[in-house]
DNA sequence: TTGTATGCGTTATCAC
DNA sequence: GTGATAACGCATACAA
């Protein structure tokens, strides 16, 4: 491989120089600039990637920390989706972008200071980091560590670090809002535990938007489980239905399948018995019977805006914001009285 | 940020056995060794990647190349299963992975030379490629530079290199087996271009199966579409139906859903009148009309292994390897005779 | 407009 | 068992 001194023996001229041509950094004769240039094609020499960095202290490469993904499951096309725009972004300004998972499960914040190489080694430029309620200590190794870092999907509100995340909580009342005005009265709810930041703020929002169309909350109409999985969704709509519920806010798109294998089994029709709300807009909810009616939020979008906050960061240090996206409900057949 | 050097003086023994120390690289006294590991606890010393990548001119870091995804899109879940498949084994062997994608549309090879920055500098340790028909330069111009590479899920077979995928044309053809034995004597094929590697095995899997079982290959059952979209399953399903096709192998997730939902618009009773099989196994074909009977393959395996036989390669040069996964099928209702 | 020289933090060679 | 030191390739302060 050859080196910039290579290259300044070839052309004649000093380290300096070419250093600067290369880097643009101060006036050089278009003389010496088209010989480094030229010499530059003829080695096909490519900057060392460590030295600069040794010598500049950038990588220009950030890394994206997720929640562990589990296998199949359409929750990965959100987070794809979060990583795309956000390597679409970094890619276009040249930057490398590292992926690493914490585990959702292990209880013990040391085990991911410990696993995740990428926080123990020092040399990433800065993070965007999906955080979990439980596992703040992450986001507090990176704030301590003096990095910065972009929050996404999910706001930790006494954290005070930039992020990007979706107004849940209100959308979630618009969702409450479209089922009374359908004529639902026995509006239930079905998510993810309470202890993570969506699988709150989506509860949340359901029951504001109960009080705001003066319907009771009731714990019957509500099934809430830890893990998100189609079985739990199956277990819930059980529920529900049993306690006639003749409407149903799925606020997750994986217990949303066992809701609706539970409402097609039990012969259940949606949305003239039940309807229902879901939560992601994926290709395949157009084939569910009938079109599933669904929340809709944009994760590419907030990749690419997460990464493009993070780069700004990077260049001034002053820069923080807290961007929030508006989900929208994208209206297919399942809510709609018929 | 503490040095090796400041771990010397605080410790008063030689940079040298500090970093023998820190590397295990040669025998240190308990006592030295003691010292040394205290000085590290107390000052939180870590050390320097750049400085070390230069040095040993190893960046424990490979990165995984994929077609550019669109968003929303099933065939996400499957790059994020590989994805996580190499990111669970790299992670836990202490080795970074970067992600970047190439333009399937944009035909210019140069295009992704330019801009693939992973590529131009020449600092990872080893390649992940999922490659494409079209865009071999990729593919080449890792191996130009003597970069390591596995090619996953496509082989390329013009080109030596070590690779795991799956044997398409085996499953294929079985596909079309299971359905003749069911009773089926007008299979159609949908899926997508033939100048791709998935595509071109699964439609030959399918001749094959045809003329296995004896049936022959007609035009006019057999929709190729250069994009996968749901669009396009759609518009294929029409034309051979209209062909008086009985069954359906959808090789391919995207066309899948077009292909369902036009089958139910016209309220055609899967299996009754046409049995479906499909590709790809997720939890949301749990809840299609009926249940869909599909192939499985099993991408995390194939990330999990293929970093496994990077990793391998970069510890042994000599090391090749080409290893072929047997995807399953899963049976459930949409292919049986009722 | 250009060149010289220093140092970034390691690892590894050689010497003791 | 240990230490001194060169070298990795680059960016930049200083000098000309």
């Amino acid at each position: 491989m050859a080196s910039i001194k290579e290259i300044a023996e070839r052309t004649g001229l000093s380290i300096a120089t070419v250093s600067h041509v290369i880097n643009g950094t101060r006036k050089v004769s278009d003389k010496s600039k088209a010989l480094v240039m030229d010499a530059i094609k003829e080695t096909g020499y490519k900057p060392n990637y460590a030295a600069r960095m040794l010598r500049t202290r950038r990588s220009d490469t950030v890394a994206m920390l997720i929640p562990n993904v589990r296998q199949g499951m359409p929750t990965n096309i959100f987070f794809m989706d979060v990583l795309s725009g956000a390597k679409d972004y970094l890619q276009l300004v040249g930057f490398n972008l590292i992926i690493a998972t914490y585990s959702e499960e292990d209880e013990s914040d040391e085990g991911d200071l410990r696993n995740l190489k990428v926080l123990r080694d020092q040399w990433i430029d800065g993070f965007l980091v999906v955080p979990n309620k439980k596992k703040t200590a992450i986001v507090k190794n990176i704030l301590d560590n003096n990095n910065p870092i972009v929050l996404l999907d999910r706001a930790v509100k006494d954290l005070a670090c930039p992020c990007v995340y979706n107004d849940t909580i209100k959308i979630s009342r618009d969702v409450v809002d479209v089922l009374y005005q359908e004529g639902r009265r026995r509006i239930g709810y079905i998510g993810g535990s309470l202890e993570s930041f969506t699988g709150f703020d989506r509860w949340k929002g359901y029951k504001e938007g109960l009080s705001a169309c003066g319907l009771k909350y009731d714990e019957a109409l509500v099934g809430i489980s830890e893990l998100h999985t189609a079985a739990n969704g199956y277990e819930a709509a059980e529920r529900l239905i049993e306690n006639q519920a003749d409407a149903v806010y799925v606020s997750n798109d994986v217990q949303a399948i066992g809701v609706l294998r539970y409402l097609k089994e039990k012969n259940i029709r949606v949305p003239k018995d039940v309807a229902v709300i879901g939560f992601e807009n994926y290709e395949w909810m157009e084939i569910c019977s009938p079109r599933l009616t669904t929340v809709c939020q944009e994760p590419y979008e907030m990749g690419r805006i997460g990464a493009q906050m993070l780069h700004r960061m990077l260049e001034d240090e002053t820069y923080s914001e807290k961007v929030v996206l508006t989900p929208k409900i994208i209206f297919r057949d399942s809510h709609r009285r018929e």
